[in-house]
RNA sequence: GGGCCGUUAGCUCAGCUUGGCAGAGCACCGGACUUUUAAUCCGUGCGUCCAGGGUUCGAAUCCCUGACGGCCCA
């Protein structure tokens, strides 16, 4: 017996068939149109008092998402990327186009041609003289009402999320939105947008996990990028002044509200500039960005107003953590002191980590969730930042800052080190802490970059900024998988169900006893699957294919 | 890593406290309808109640384990 959505799928199947009998091609190639949707409301709109104007005839084309059929005359809601009219269908204009209708379905793609009129209640419309089938949709959208609800069903079809969801299809507009407003400030400051690669035989520039994978043909193991900093650095010195680029980076940690594992990264550098100048370019940069998209400076988020205004507020990070935790960092140099004040302080410290992993912790713990206000954290300590350059007043830190929006991390900026030997040294210093504390991220040697340092490069300020973080801040979203189109989900049950019943058709022709045949497909399943499914859930699949 | 919540028809959700034939709206199917707009009216059909195990005469409901997702904390 077929459920309920095979069914469902199975008239839609028949109507497909009927007008095929018709001889209607339910694909047709192509449909031209003269307007889009909002095109022809403001046509509409503009003609409202002209009473004697000529009728203005249009043909438009949109996803069918409303139907209200009777018997002569009928009404539909046709919506493309721009907006939403009503069609008029009349039987006595339509002839025998009007049996159509009726093997019509919500989500069909139609296209109408007709005059664009005002129906007695004032509903602008698009009065038929033509109805064409232009894709017929096989499978049963959502609740027209509701939408679609289910958190999972909308990052796993996000398809079905942006078509049935307004604020959803908004959002990811805003965000395309927000990415060009970024791109015409910097190439209005002359930088060069340029792409770098995403394959690379060093994963350096950041202190993360990488994706590992492999090149046949070169027989390598590469790595997939976390960061795009030191090539971006190679185009400094090769010249390119001012360079930027607006990439996904990859990083092969956990997942959680601000955290996926591929994200899009900015990062710029500017030759003949500091940490100042980038200060002055992100305040600048993101204000005139959010005022482009927004309208204004102030944005609505998660219960506070935020003031993208300039300027913005800046503060020592040893002050900002002895005002939020009462730690003062001069007083503890080391690890084992640190975290002996950090538990005074009711912060947990597990284990032997190491000092600058310490200081990442309080900032995070006790400083990052403060500072909803955009703000400036700056001068770093010089562990924590293997590429930036030394302050000239204090060795032990660097000319680095963090800027912090909404309680999160948004960008990372240096004045950033060209100096050849004191970069080998950094990088080194990093080794060694990795061989201290094995299961922490520093960051890797990679012997090209400093090659190419000792060429020379001009003083430089960098900058990355998350791009992701960033949009949710403007379309008031607490989740990174709002923001991301298609978010990374665990295998669904559905989709493990479906693995293992593969395994068994596969393979139910084995001379096996039942019992055997489930330890079979278990001991073929990989350990991340085992560990998803039981014994009895395996030998429950075998008997069902066994009885069928 | 810990805690809490959710998972029932294609979709949106009731039902679970107190175990007793699986429910509603939308969508679908049949009929009526020439200005409707979440069209309306009449009628029909639709289920692996997330999975596995247990308790029970009997489990969507109670117990245990797990998966996925959400939220909170570390």
């Amino acid at each position: 017996m077929p459920d309920r959505g095979e069914e469902l799928i199975t008239n839609r199947l028949e109507k497909l068939s009927r007008i095929k009998d018709m001889g209607i091609d339910p694909y047709p190639i192509s449909f031209g149109i003269t307007n889009t949707i909002s095109q022809a409301l403001n046509l509409l709109d503009k003609n409202k008092d002209g009473i004697d104007k000529d009728p203005i005839k249009v043909v438009l084309a949109g996803r069918l998402i409303r139907l209200r059929v009777m018997g002569k005359a009928s009404f539909l809601d046709l919506r493309d990327g721009t907006g939403v009219i009503q069609g008029y269908l009349r039987k006595d204009l339509l002839h025998e186009n009007y049996d159509l209708l009726k093997e019509l379905d919500l989500w069909d793609h139609v296209g109408i041609s007709g005059e664009l009129i005002f129906t007695q209640t004032g509903e602008p419309s698009i009065k038929a003289e033509n109805l064409t089938l232009l894709s017929k949709s096989l499978r049963p959208p959502p609740d027209k009402w509701h939408g679609l609800k289910d958190v999972e069903l909308r990052y796993r079809q996000r398809e079905i999320d942006l078509s049935s969801n307004d604020d959803v299809r908004a959002r990811f507009i805003k965000r395309s939105r927000i990415v060009s407003a970024i791109r015409s400030f910097l190439d209005s400051r002359n930088f060069v947008e340029v792409e770098t690669p995403v394959l690379v035989p060093v994963a350096a520039g950041a202190m993360a996990k990488p994706f590992i994978t492999n090149h046949n043909a070169l027989n390598r193991t590469l790595y997939m990028r976390i960061a795009t900093e030191l090539y971006l650095k190679r185009c400094i010195i090769g010249g390119l002044d001012r360079v930027y680029e607006i990439g996904r980076v990859f990083r092969n940690e956990g997942i959680d509200l601000s955290h996926n594992p591929e994200y899009t990264l900015l990062e710029s550098y500017q030759a003949y500039t500091d940490l100042q100048g980038v200060m002055e370019m992100v305040e600048s940069m993101i204000s005139i960005v959010v005022d482009s998209v927004n309208g204004n400076t102030n944005v609505d988020w998660n219960d506070h107003v935020i003031d993208f205004s300039t300027p913005w507020a800046k503060i020592r990070l040893q002050d900002a953590i002895r005002e939020f935790s009462g730690i003062d960092l001069d007083e503890f140099p080391d690890p084992s002191s640190l975290a002996g004040r950090m538990r005074e302080a009711g912060i947990a410290v597990t284990q032997e980590v190491s000092w600058g992993r310490l200081v990442d912790k309080i900032i995070s713990d006790k400083v990052e969730p403060h500072l909803i206000q955009p703000t400036f954290l700056i001068d770093y300590p010089a562990e924590m930042s293997p590429l930036a350059k030394r302050k000239t007043s204090d060795g032990n830190y660097v000319d680095r800052f963090e800027a912090f929006i909404g309680g999160m991390e948004i960008g990372n900026a240096y004045s950033e080190l060209n100096d050849p030997i004191d970069q080998r040294i950094r990088f080194q210093s990093q080794e060694e802490l990795r061989d201290q504390h094995a299961d922490e991220d520093f960051d890797r040697i990679d012997d090209a970059f400093l090659d190419a340092l000792e060429y020379g490069m001009p003083p430089t300020g960098g900058l990355g900024l998350g791009i992701d973080r960033l949009v949710m801040l403007l379309t008031d979203q607490k989740n990174i998988r709002e923001v991301v189109l298609f978010p990374h989900l665990s295998l669904s049950q559905e989709e493990i169900f479906r693995f293992v019943d593969d395994l068994i058709t596969d393979n139910r022709q084995l001379p096996m006893s039942t019992d055997e045949f489930t330890e079979y497909i278990y001991k073929a399943l990989t350990e991340d699957l085992r560990s998803r499914i039981t014994k009895d859930e395996i030998q429950n699949r075998v008997e069902q294919a066994n009885v069928n």
